[in-house]
DNA sequence: TTTTCCAGCTAATACGGATTATCACCGCTA
DNA sequence: TAGCGGTGATAATCCGTATTAGCTGGAAAA
């Protein structure tokens, strides 16, 4: 329409017509013009084809991302995954293709994985296939996981909330009322999230000076002693409380209860829970920024967002116990 | 690395390997070992520019989906357009590329715009754009708006939900407790979506023989001598009755309230209203299958779902007023 | 023996852009 | 008049797949 060849259109379409190569203002603005009447727009797909970028993130999670069962413990997530998303001009693929066979997870890599169709991956979930990893690290996937990951054949890029410090310090306030002997209840492994707050309770329970117990559930936990407790998950604290409650314990002036991370399965409660607060909508950003930067430059970032301490009310001095003159953390 | 060409490996992965063209079994056995070894998957890119398909179904509001501002209304939407596309294989794209401009909207077409990426599009969103539709249709873009829409130069393809037999059953029951002064409290105007449940209730009055008062807020309602109110909105709803309160009116005893929609913007309440369930879930699926179907055989299929009525507490027989013998709808 | 037929495979091409090397043209110089 | 440099545009090629027409060698038919 602009009697031109296609060479032409691109040259111009990318604003390439400037520097090296050169075209007229005149064609230019003929070109410009029936572009503008016809509304022409290039075809992301031979696009893609042509310079192997789609400006499109993938986002996969194993498990449906929608639905209630899941919603509002990743939601937070993917609202800074969009946020983040947007700011860099891309489009989310949620890989919804991949059926979840009965019982079975979602599989990455499957007869007709799609996770190519995308620049680059954003990996949502607790927990994440340690072969997935290694075969999207051999297979130079870009891709950033939310969570972190330990090495799987190489480092693993990602954001992950950084538990340690965060529990020690809620550790030391337990500490700080009082408390000398504390119980984690939760499994503490699978996951590395698991882990790491285990991990953050055992060294912060030693380096206090404190009695640290691990219990992989509530039972028992009352014939322990112990005066305060750490939940793994909202669910543990949740459970815990009934717990006590049904032995006639209050909260938190017979038990303290400090919760380590939010719901990944649904539980419905107005108990205001000390605790922490998994920075889920700065690492869903966090993820696409680490992203981006792995498409650019390649590389396996990885970076930890500080927990924020969540004061709430189920932390309470020791009962007939001083209070130690130890200042309380903040 | 099977010692064939490009063509019997495309040949041997499709499935085509059986009809027309013939590949040996040996060689067919030869080709799905290395692909197997290798993880070899098709460029879904490469594909769509070949074949035209993608199985890729693109999501377009004008707004975010995920932030909280409309995260709750948007959400059950997705669950179910989330559902039939892991049905239907199909991965979602959601175009978040598209930057919401200071105080603007969305556009679909932009000069970079990349619906084309997917096969086809859901578009959510009280109301779309006529000129976007328009544009749609002369593009034979294949899309289902969720939400019923007017013509845009054709007919536009959508899924809605039926507002006025809905609408009227809530009507003749307010009618069936006595009300004979109806007012419907809402701008009527704007989405399809206002204007139907304005109809509705236009139709209804008229039917059941009562007097219909239509308002566009709630200013005024109380000097109109209404007995039932029926809010376009949540929020309509939610600041009637709270200035029902105020002048020390009880909803219902004093007034009844219906409510038509469900929040578009964000409020809370813990309301129990009485009125109708938009099927927003059943209308993102519905939404998927009609665009599979479009995919498939083009036209521009229509349909309608009827809204559930919720029983709620904020309908009472009116005050001083003997309830008429007319048995009440369900 | 020559032709026909068919199974089994591949070369060539299309898809719609991006990129690069090249080409035509003009005015100017030697 | 041949040579030269700069300008403005394009032909050719590539991206990785699907598709189609065609090729090859050997067996069956003429």
């Amino acid at each position: 329409m602009a009697g031109v060849s296609q060479t032409t259109v691109s040259l111009v379409l990318n604003g390439r017509a400037e520097g090296e190569v050169r075209i007229s203002q005149e064609t230019r603005d003929r070109v410009l013009q029936v572009i503008r009447e016809t509304g022409y727009v290039a075809d992301p797909v031979a696009r893609r084809l042509a310079d192997r970028r789609n400006r499109i993130l993938g986002v996969f999670t194993y498990e449906a991302v929608f639905p209630a069962e899941s919603a509002d413990f990743y939601h937070p997530f993917l609202v800074g995954i969009e946020e983040c998303a947007e700011e860099a001009g891309c489009d989310l693929l949620l890989f919804t293709s991949a059926k979840v066979v009965q019982g079975e997870r979602r599989r990455i890599f499957s007869a007709e994985s799609r996770i190519r169709l995308a620049d680059g991956c954003v990996l949502l979930g607790r927990t994440v296939d340690k072969d997935d990893l290694a075969r999207l690290l051999t297979e130079g996937i870009p891709f950033v996981s939310v969570g972190r990951r330990d090495d799987a054949g190489g480092p693993v890029p990602y954001v992950g909330a950084d538990y340690p410090p965060a529990v020690r310090a809620l550790v030391e306030r337990a500490a700080a009322l009082g408390h000398r002997r504390l119980a984690y209840v939760g499994v503490g492994v699978g996951a590395e999230s698991y882990s790491d707050r285990l991990r953050g309770f055992t060294e912060a329970v030693a380096a206090v000076g404190a009695e640290g117990l691990h219990l992989t559930s509530a039972d028992g936990l009352f014939d322990t002693g112990a005066t305060a407790v750490l939940a793994e998950e909202l669910a543990d604290g949740v459970a815990i409380v009934r717990a006590a409650r049904e032995r006639g314990l209050d909260v938190p002036r017979d038990l303290s209860v400090l919760v380590l991370g939010a719901h990944t399965t649904p539980v419905r409660t107005d108990i205001d829970f000390t605790g922490l607060r998994i920075p889920r909508r700065e690492m869903g950003r966090r993820a696409v920024e680490l992203l981006t930067q792995v498409l650019e430059s390649g590389g396996a970032p990885q970076d930890m967002l500080p927990c924020e301490l969540v004061e709430g009310s189920t932390l309470a001095p020791v009962q007939n116990a001083p209070v130690q003159n130890a200042p309380v953390q903040n």
